[in-house]
RNA sequence: GGAGAAUUACCCAAGUGGUUGAAGGGGUCGGUCUUGAAAACCGAUAGGGGGUGCAAGCCCCGCUAGGGUUCAAAUCCCUAAUUCUCCGCCA
């Protein structure tokens, strides 16, 4: 949420800003209804005041044998007064918080506006893989090794879904403990969190109301509960309407979780096989900081999350993302993207953010500044660390031999029990 | 699924219609004492959102949330959320 104060202060530089992320902007009714809040607001204020004045001389009027009968007629008729005044301040309160939910952040300065298009590369880690053979894409060797078997994941579940099967499962897994042992040597917290969250926690996240259909809702649940998309959901709601003390930030957090998507029935041909599915797992972590250390921890982030793929041996980049491609909710994004031969192109297997106080003014998680005695709003940052659902076939693809086996990272084996390759099931 | 109880500040907790932002205790902070610590004693400390104002201040809203009754609500009524207990059912 932005603050309506740096609207109401400066709607040009807001405008400005949020152009970059190809969102029209026009304040000038947010602004008249702003403005007449605050006039009624006096009117309405005033009013009570006299009331409570009134009925607080009640006890001693009483006492000293005063007819009290005309004071109760005067609150009343201020009360009858004031009654339309509120039900206008109401409706209006509630358009204003409406109107300025929706609004995305607002991205840094520094970002440049427009769409992916203008996404900018910023760092290339390893080289592309290059074969003396004919390289096979990662459906063909999931399924020639029995990785991954999409023809029961259908079957059981229909489309876009898909099994992880004996040695795949055991990668799948592999991958996901390596990214967990990595987090708790750097000291981030482990959280579990449930699946099925509230619908204030994808409002906080910044999700809702505007994407409230790219979730699913589940029946049978009242109030109603979503899958969550991603972890992040869950963990910038953790100190929702909480005020942490100054010490106790930044706070470091990762969880596993699968993640739901409704958006995976948009398949193009290149991304067939598990780049897109309704669920794919994914290790989140998420920052809470003092405002002025978040650009550190969003540095700390990206690190982390391209160290993760380094370590795998991938050949990846990372790409600091235009304005108009970086999420509603967040105000600067890098996304680290792998390689994939078979496509050619590169995949995003984690998306670093820094929300800044976006998430924290939406779920109210403050902290005491030690120095003034001050609540402030956090910041809030997410990354994953990572995402299983590319880094796989990256995997796969990246480290396929000619015989058709896949060697396994070296970090990853002891994860797997020490296998090192990956042979073609006969 | 059924029945009952609870929800007050950092924590515990008193408070059942009128100067109650709310007794008391713990905690925390400072001090006395002590070689140091503990104990004891003394003192300090009560949140949050918002309006207005250069500021001091003034005002509104705040006792889980949202409605209602009343001149007046932490206190009465309704609805919801959460927690606990008992019963049932069951991975």
């Amino acid at each position: 949420m932005i603050d309506i104060n740096l609207i109401r202060e400066n709607p040009e530089y807001v405008k400005k800003a949020l152009a970059k992320k190809l969102w029209d902007a026009d304040f000038t009714e947010l602004l008249s209804w702003d403005k007449e809040k605050r006039e009624l607001m006096q009117i309405v204020e005033s009013n009570k005041a006299e009331m409570n004045k009134l009925s607080a001389s009640v006890p001693a009027a009483k006492k000293a044998g005063e007819d009290v009968s005309k004071i109760f007629v005067k609150v009343k008729e201020i009360a009858k007064k004031n009654a339309e005044f509120e039900a206008k301040l109401k409706e209006l309160d509630q358009r204003i918080t409406d109107y300025v939910a929706c609004l995305p952040n607002i991205p840094d300065d520094d970002l440049v506006g427009g769409g992916k298009e203008n996404n900018k590369v910023i760092h290339t880690f390893g080289k592309k893989p290059e074969f003396a053979f004919k390289a096979k894409d990662h459906v063909e060797l999931a399924t020639s090794l029995g990785l991954v078997d999409y023809d029961r994941g259908a079957k059981i579940a229909g489309r876009g879904s898909w099994i992880y099967t004996n040695l795949g499962a055991r990668l799948e897994w592999a991958l996901l403990n390596f990214f967990i042992s990595e987090h708790l040597k750097d000291g981030y917290e482990f959280i579990l969190p449930p699946h099925l969250l509230n619908e204030e926690s994808g409002y906080v996240a910044g999700q809702f109301p505007k994407f409230r259909e790219d979730v699913f809702w589940l029946d049978g649940l009242e109030p109603k509960r979503f899958l969550l998309p991603t972890a992040e959901t869950a963990l910038v709601n953790l100190h929702r309407n909480e005020i942490l003390t100054e010490d106790q930030l930044p706070r470091k957090y990762f969880a596993y979780t699968p993640c739901y998507r409704r958006e995976a029935g948009s398949y193009r041909t290149e991304e067939r096989g598990m780049i897109r599915g309704y669920q794919f797992d994914k290790v989140e972590m998420v920052q809470y900081t003092k405002p002025e250390e978040s650009d550190k921890a969003f540095e700390e982030l990206v690190t982390k999350a391209a160290n993760l793929v380094e370590k795998l041996g991938l050949h990846f980049q990372i790409s600091k993302l235009a304005a108009g491609d970086i999420s509603h909710s967040m105000a600067r994004t890098y996304d680290i993207e792998v390689y994939i031969p078979s496509i050619g192109i590169y995949k995003e297997v984690s998306s670093a953010s820094n929300a800044r106080d976006y998430q924290a003014r939406r779920g109210m998680v403050r902290y005491r500044d030690l120095a003034t005695g001050k609540t402030r709003f956090v910041h809030t940052l997410n990354a994953s660390g990572l995402a299983t659902s590319r880094i796989f076939p990256a995997i796969l693809e990246q480290y396929q031999q000619e015989d058709g086996s896949v060697l396994v990272p070296e970090v990853l084996q002891p994860f797997m029990g020490g296998i090192k390759v990956l042979k073609p099931v006969k």
